[in-house]
DNA sequence: GAAGCGTGGTC
DNA sequence: TGACCAAGCTT
């Protein structure tokens, strides 16, 4: 298709086309990808599988969001059920799947749909904002895709896209709002909701962040960065800082086929997960100090050092386990605030995965704990 | 506004 | 292999 003048204005000073949303939606309507929380083309969006789907996919593939997703929904199939659930319960069904503040937000959430909004999601931006795990982008996200309201949400695919697209040399995240605004003159009247799938997707498997396929993509022609040669280098971002290692030890205590476990604090990192007793986590930190953690034990011959680390990546921070072992006899009790769990039934457990690797680490049988 | 918050995949 | 990225939110 020949540019218009319009479009080849745009190329020149990056203005927004009235043809961007007719271009995007005739591209989606050949290419959409099949996803389990999507509706059928033509059909309407349930809310509850949009939020469920929407909650999970924060900073998580598609991939690894799947099996969780249709895991959910077999068990708590609508918002209701879910609001009956006890947080426990959502944790240990969401553990592996990361950022738990998630899990505990989407059981607040449930709660707050069922009991302050009589089971219906509130159906428009501001309302939806309001509920808990739910911001800037997530209540676009729904009021558009599953209230057809107009709006666009601005993940990191649609950054990427648009600030291509414009070739906006602002860094991000300061240049949020401007690409935010951009991103609104994209959405179809009549069709916000694919027009934001639409971009997503495109993101997703045209313009994609290392050697983007400019040759698909129904935009290629207005596109500011690829007219100058250097789409990769967009979105412009602000460096980050990757945090120092820090180091710790774990203690894998057994009593005959059971383990000694503890819950972690309510809120914070790993909050309300499942975890074996360990150290502090510090910077710089050396065994010795770290070791002298290990919780009171009586009965306890010695500590065994299992040979080698466990090693862990956080987003801010990476970690070096040392991990200790001990067995106690068969009628020791739990220190305070612990308690023995059968290593059968960790898989029942809210486990987050560094503690899956401490622990298969631990017991030494290479075995690792089932999900 | 910046920092805290998981995990897996890619190059 | 270390850095980057993935449908961000909360404080």
């Amino acid at each position: 298709m020949p540019a218009s003048p319009a479009r080849q204005k745009a190329r020149r000073q990056a203005v927004p086309d009235s043809a961007y949303p007719r271009l995007l939606l005739a591209w989606y309507d050949r290419h959409r990808r099949a996803l389990p929380w999507r509706a059928l083309p033509g059909q309407a969006a349930d809310p509850y599988r949009v939020w469920l789907s929407e909650i999970m996919l924060q900073q998580t593939t598609v991939k690894a969001v799947g099996p969780y997703f249709e895991k959910f929904l077999a068990r708590w199939p609508s918002v209701a059920a879910l609001g009956r659930a006890s947080q426990d319960d959502v944790l240990r069904m969401w553990a592996g799947l990361g950022y738990y503040s998630r899990a505990r937000n989407l059981f607040a959430c449930a709660v707050a749909v069922s009991r302050d909004h009589g089971g219906a999601f509130p159906d428009t931006e501001v309302g939806l904002r309001a509920l808990p795990g739910i911001g800037p982008y997530t209540a676009a996200a729904i009021a558009a895709i599953a209230f057809g309201r107009h709006c666009m949400p601005v993940d990191g695919n649609i950054e990427r896209v648009v600030s291509r697209l414009f070739a906006t040399e602002d860094a991000l995240p300061q240049a949020k709002p401007k690409i935010s605004q951009l991103a609104l003159t994209l959405a179809g009247e009549a069709r916000a909701g694919d027009s934001a799938q639409a971009l997503m997707d495109l993101g997703a498997t045209i313009c994609t962040p290392k050697k983007p396929a400019c040759a698909l993509c129904p935009l290629n022609e207005d596109c500011a960065a690829r007219a100058r040669g250097d789409q990769e280098t967009f979105p412009r971002k602000a460096p980050k800082v990757t945090g120092k290692l820090r180091r710790g030890a774990a203690f894998v205590v057994t009593r005959g086929d059971e383990l000694l476990v503890r819950t972690r604090a309510e809120k914070g990192l790993l909050g309300g997960m499942t975890e074996v007793p360990g150290s502090d986590w510090i910077a710089g930190q050396d065994d010795t100090i770290a070791r002298q953690q290990a919780p009171a034990l009586p009965g306890v011959a010695r500590w065994q050092r299992k040979p080698g680390l466990v090693n862990h990546v956080f987003t801010h921070f990476p970690l070096e386990l040392v991990v200790y072992t001990a067995a106690v006899p068969a009628r020791s009790r739990a220190p305070d605030g612990m308690r023995f769990v059968k290593i059968a039934t960790l898989q029942h457990e809210a486990l987050p995965n560094l503690m899956r690797k401490v622990i298969a680490h631990g017991l030494g049988d290479g075995k690792p704990i089932r999900r």
